[in-house]
DNA sequence: TGTGAATATTTTATATAGAGAATAAAATGT
DNA sequence: ACATTTTATTCTCTATATAAAATATTCACA
């Protein structure tokens, strides 16, 4: 996450609202009142006006200057967009992380991809979410790189809904276990360029897993199992 | 620029403090005190608070919770993966300008060109440094991404120094023209594929110039003018 | 009934105050 | 003299108060 103090006030404040808007608990173009959501919340004024500032920052707010804060949130444009940049800075990443990741980093990543096989034969998708969360945020680890692991976390983040929902689909979960596994041999076989073009891959065959199914109808569905 | 009320007090104290990071006036890991800041900028702690939370966001600013915040900046590494991202976020960004950009921006980019050769001819490189950022603005906005837009005029941004100081190099800026103007021929003959490569050839070029001079004898020199 | 000025209300913006956490300094004991 | 505990100080964190801006409402008047 972006916020160091994910467990005070401020820091838990930024993430409701920040999970409430990408949840669509907060819809578009709602105005957001600092006291409405400090009672909400149970604080103050305060902590809610520098989430609100930070959420700015993101995107994913706007503010009109003595007038109030106004939900943005991601149009399926957007989403699109993000994949679009995804796909070739994960690239970038995955070429990084064979150059630069440490003996640990490929154990986990390998651990990682083991669990996740097995995971999926026994039709344990929840579990098979999670590590492919984890399996990605190692790879931005492992790039070196602060500014490619902040910026490809937040897209992470900004597309999670998206993201579970395509991964749920009819055997993407096994294709995608497939893909990370090619990505983990080259990265272990030191294939900087190789990696690169499986990272692109693996990302443009999400696009199109998200495409077959609909964009619209994958976030519908997401929407419709929080409510 | 990301924040929207640039003059309210908040919005000043904002850019100032990320301007005083970018020009290197705060150094890294030096701690920003809320009563200092707001001192100095004759403001009460609030907005300054306020203002750190959002660089926090940004990466330019650490804050240990209970603690204090602490300048973080932007390393060599930094600056190089910002212009390894651009390299590929740019040429994204061209192939899709060339897609959906409006008359009138095909009108202010063409005019763009030329202006920048002509004042390139006269020696005027200050305002071929004003005419580059312009002609990157132009392509982020004609993307119709605001995604990323909000990415690349970010970076942008970040390596303002080190892209003007490129850009002062000897040839540089006539070569630059020679890029621009090749970009934008693809984009107005439609065709986005020629865009993307000629625009990520264009970043790459430069990554390739500030090489040869070296970033950090660029960034010296750009830091001994400011003081 | 409709329009516009004047007033009231709501909401943001900034400043300030009090509480709590972290660090530095002083005092105490060995 | 050194380590440890206590005290003092500094600075952040949250809440609240005041000012200013924007919006909504009321009322007068045509």
């Amino acid at each position: 996450m972006d916020v160091s103090d994910k467990y005070s006030l401020r820091g838990r404040v930024f993430n409701e609202i920040r999970e409430g808007i990408l949840s669509g608990k907060y819809k578009e173009h709602e105005e957001l009142k600092e006291n409405t959501l400090g009672q909400e919340l149970g604080v103050s004024r305060t902590p809610v006006r520098e989430a609100l500032r930070q959420l700015e920052l993101e995107g994913l707010v706007k503010i009109i200057p003595n007038k109030g804060a106004y939900v943005v949130g991601l149009t399926e444009r957007d989403i699109k967009d993000i994949y679009a940049a995804r796909s070739v800075l994960e690239g970038l990443c995955a070429r990084w992380a064979a150059q630069y990741i440490t003996p640990e980093q490929k154990k986990e990543l390998s651990e990682n991809v083991e669990l996740s096989e097995f995971y999926a034969t026994r039709g344990n998708f929840a579990q098979v979410c999670e590590l492919d969360t984890r399996f990605h945020e190692i790879l931005y680890q492992a790039s070196g790189s602060r500014i490619m692991e902040h910026m490809l976390l937040n897209f992470h983040h900004y597309v999670e809904r998206v993201r579970l929902m395509s991964l749920a689909t009819e055997g993407r979960a096994a294709h995608s276990n497939e893909e990370h596994r090619k990505i983990l041999q080259a990265i272990e076989e030191k294939k900087p360029q190789l990696a690169e073009e499986l990272a692109h891959q693996h990302v443009m065959n999400t696009i199109q897993n998200i495409d077959n199914y609909g964009l619209k109808n994958l976030l519908d569905a997401s929407g419709s199992t929080e409510e």
